[in-house]
DNA sequence: CGGATGGTTGAAACCGTTCAAAATCTGTGG
DNA sequence: CCACAGATTTTGAACGGTTTCAACCATCCG
């Protein structure tokens, strides 16, 4: 058996699809396309007609302010969708765009919306998908509204190794940030002079190598208690057993 | 015509349902129960079997840190689910509880899943029910990212004059806040103290009068203008017109 | 080599927090 | 109708985390 895509394995940490679902996502991302890094995909206040998803490499939902001020509500890793909710709601709330050069495939609203019509199981995987995007934006707002500049860098670099892991992206314990420190200060709403020293902090107390991109938490077991990170939010598959809980 | 419930209301913010999915929405609701202030209705780790829904008065989700630092991550009003995300994600990544004495249905989610099996109109409008949770967790992030004190409570306040004149609980610029100041400080990620002086710097600018839980907002023009307030995350009915976008 | 991008450092100013206490409001029972 | 306790709002003053401004350094790459 092939190895699935990025996004079926994604989709398939909710249930089991089935096989004709699975050759469906398949086809839906075959016309994918390469991008560059810092390549908007789609912008606040358009009417949106396509679904994004993430193949690889890494973007982000964002919001500039009219002053100019920008910040980051979610970084969109291999196998994430973009703007699902263009399904439903079709005018753009915040804009999407590629942090890094990346591999995207791009879904017609119409046609997705027409298989949620006859696939129930991948219908679910959605909805599924939806709730977990939803329960990360909620965490970020605990991370950006009671922790501390040092407590939100432990806390998204536990995130981010959690959800690396999971798509084969990251090691036990390093992986390779696909963010600048520009754009850490816009995701945890610091400035970047104090994301700087804030990692240096990290780095002194022994919690964290940083070298250029490349991640590797020599602590984790700490840097988890200095986040005070709880993984429940990400509902990991080993919580619930397989599949998804008896209906 | 009956009065629809504030459930109904809201779910048909989206899209007109059949009369037999208003019929079950009533049937649902029917075995409702008063609640008074600061009650939990479900607690973050546990496995929850009931999807909760407000009636009357106000909740919230909200997460406490392990130091016993609290962050309100949203308000439930009249008409708002409180944790959809049972139905596929039983176990709770926040606590859910009410900030007034208020009136809350409880639907077991055994009974809401199957329901979802044979009511395409209604799941849709459930999903859509989540996407906009969703879009207002987004705006909450920017809102605690990139907006100060004095920002923030102005954007706070815009919101929920617009989310609650939809329900009819809000006149044209007045409404009773739910909130106490503590409250409003778990909300955006501020001290009690700060929220005060904040709410002091509105009521001398004109902004708004606010006398016990009464507030009128006197120049909406300028609040909107100072809180950078754009209502488009609330997805408003008026924008897309009748009914969902086409497939 | 030169320009662009990303990272690091220093110092001053500011926004928001903390601690502590007083004032006001609210509901309740006597 | 008053007294009283508890919750909520308000005020003052000191402290500190974070920002801002302004350089400087390192690296990469054409």
């Amino acid at each position: 058996m092939p190895v699935p895509n990025p996004w079926t394995r994604k989709l398939e940490q909710f249930d089991r699809l089935p096989e004709a679902d699975r050759r469906l996502l398949d086809d839906l991302i075959s016309a994918s396309r390469r991008i560059g890094a810092n390549q908007d995909l789609a912008a606040e206040g358009e009417v949106s007609h396509h679904v994004h998803v993430v193949l690889e490499g890494c973007a982000c939902r964002y919001r500039i302010l009219p002053d100019g001020r920008r910040q980051i509500t979610a970084y969109l890793l291999p196998g994430d969708i973009c703007d699902l909710h263009v399904l439903l709601l079709t005018r753009m709330d915040y804009s999407v765009g590629t942090l890094v050069p990346s591999m995207v495939a791009s879904i017609p609203r119409t046609i997705l919306l027409g298989i949620t019509e006859r696939h129930p199981k991948l219908t679910r995987a959605l909805w599924w998908n939806t709730f977990r995007d939803e329960a990360i934006a909620r965490e970020w707002i605990v991370m950006l509204g009671r922790r501390s500049a040092y407590e939100r860098l432990a806390h998204l670099f536990c995130e981010l190794l959690l959800r690396l892991r999971i798509i084969g992206a990251a090691g036990d314990e390093s992986y390779v940030l696909p963010v600048t420190q520009a754009e850490l200060a816009d995701t945890l709403g610091l400035s970047l002079v104090h994301v700087n020293r804030s990692l240096q902090r990290l780095r002194h107390e022994g919690l964290i190598v940083l070298e250029g991109r490349s991640l590797t938490i020599t602590d984790s077991e700490r840097l988890m208690a200095v986040a005070s990170f709880n993984p429940s939010y990400l509902h990991p598959r080993s919580e619930t057993g397989r599949g998804p809980p008896p209906s």
